[in-house]
DNA sequence: TCATTAACCGTCG
DNA sequence: CGACGGTTAATGA
């Protein structure tokens, strides 16, 4: 539990222990896949699982079935634990994980134990999309929220996709621009903005990527607690706590077993300062992480 | 372990 | 000065 809180120490040995579990799962994806009659089938059902995965994938979109599943043959499955490193920053990166099921946690740690969360990402989501590309270090550290499922592209794969599938490399600019745009507008916020700011962007963000329609307004769909707003928000816990138990109290939003649910979208944005804000969060609302469009 | 509260303190407009 | 937010400590679930 402690583990993924510290940052450079024992980074390098869980790195190269991952580093060892990628090249297994890459090698046995693409060049050993079961022969024995049992195995086939299994082989048969995990490609269709890995179709529905990928075909769902931004980068994919928009590709024949055939050619998912083709490019299914050479991608594999791995199950993380919950708290499990997916890969760790300055880590090489040899490929791309794309999330198929559970919670991952990108960020940046620093050395006095406190973390800058990036992003929160879900279903469908590709991880770290530059390093997958530019074969250099991965720029944050990805841990599983809760038990996950991802698919490993193997490099050599995604460089199949370039050549063979125009679309793609369509797909991976508008990808990587969303993530700039992102990025920037993260960055503003967390200069521009104060704490009742960044904490109003970084649940507003959440409702659009995850939030769903409740009775009362809109719940976040899955825990957070509240170490993971304040690190998301660049604050520190006892802020995050002062200022949801603020929101609280006003009504603006209920909070029961670490999953959020805000009653009052407007007054949320008020504070925030939405109105006037330069910065177009309609990116967050694109379904380009699998989050349901233009709740808000 | 996580959440909460309160007292205290430094910074800055 | 006063608002804001980080630090610390105590407490409860």
């Amino acid at each position: 539990m402690v583990t993924w809180q510290r940052p450079s120490g024992l980074a390098a040995a869980t790195a190269s222990a991952l580093r060892e579990r990628v090249g297994m799962s890459a090698r046995g994806g693409v060049a050993a896949p079961e022969r024995s009659a049992d195995g086939e089938g299994y082989q048969r059902d995990e490609n269709k699982r890995l179709v529905s995965v990928l075909e769902r994938c931004p980068l994919l979109a928009g590709l024949e079935r055939r050619e998912v599943e083709d490019i299914a043959a050479l991608c594999r499955f791995q199950p993380f634990p919950a708290q499990a490193d997916i890969f760790v920053e300055g880590q090489a990166c040899d490929g791309l994980w794309v999330l198929a099921s559970g919670r991952v946690r990108l960020y940046h740690s620093a050395a006095d134990g406190r973390q800058h969360v990036v992003s929160f990402r879900g279903e469908s989501s590709a991880l770290e999309l530059g390093p997958a590309l530019d074969g250099r270090t991965y720029t944050a550290t990805a841990t599983a929220l809760e038990d996950c499922v991802l698919v490993y592209v193997p490099k050599a794969v995604l460089s199949h996709l370039a050549r063979n599938y125009p679309l793609t490399v369509r797909n991976t600019i508008e990808q990587l621009c969303l993530e700039l745009r992102q990025r920037d507008i993260a960055t503003a916020v967390a200069t521009l903005k104060d704490a009742r700011g960044r904490i109003g962007c970084t649940l507003l963000q959440l409702a659009r990527q995850y939030g769903h329609r409740t009775p009362g307004g809109v719940r976040i769909g899955f825990r957070l607690t509240r170490q993971d707003i304040a690190d998301r928000s660049g604050v520190t816990i006892e802020t995050a706590i002062r200022v949801l138990s603020d929101l609280q109290r006003q009504g603006v939003l209920r909070t029961q077993a670490q999953v959020i649910e805000i009653l009052d979208v407007r007054r949320l944005q008020h504070p925030t300062n939405c109105g006037e804000c330069q910065f177009d969060c309609s990116v967050f609302g694109q379904a380009a992480f699998g989050g349901t469009a233009n709740l808000l």
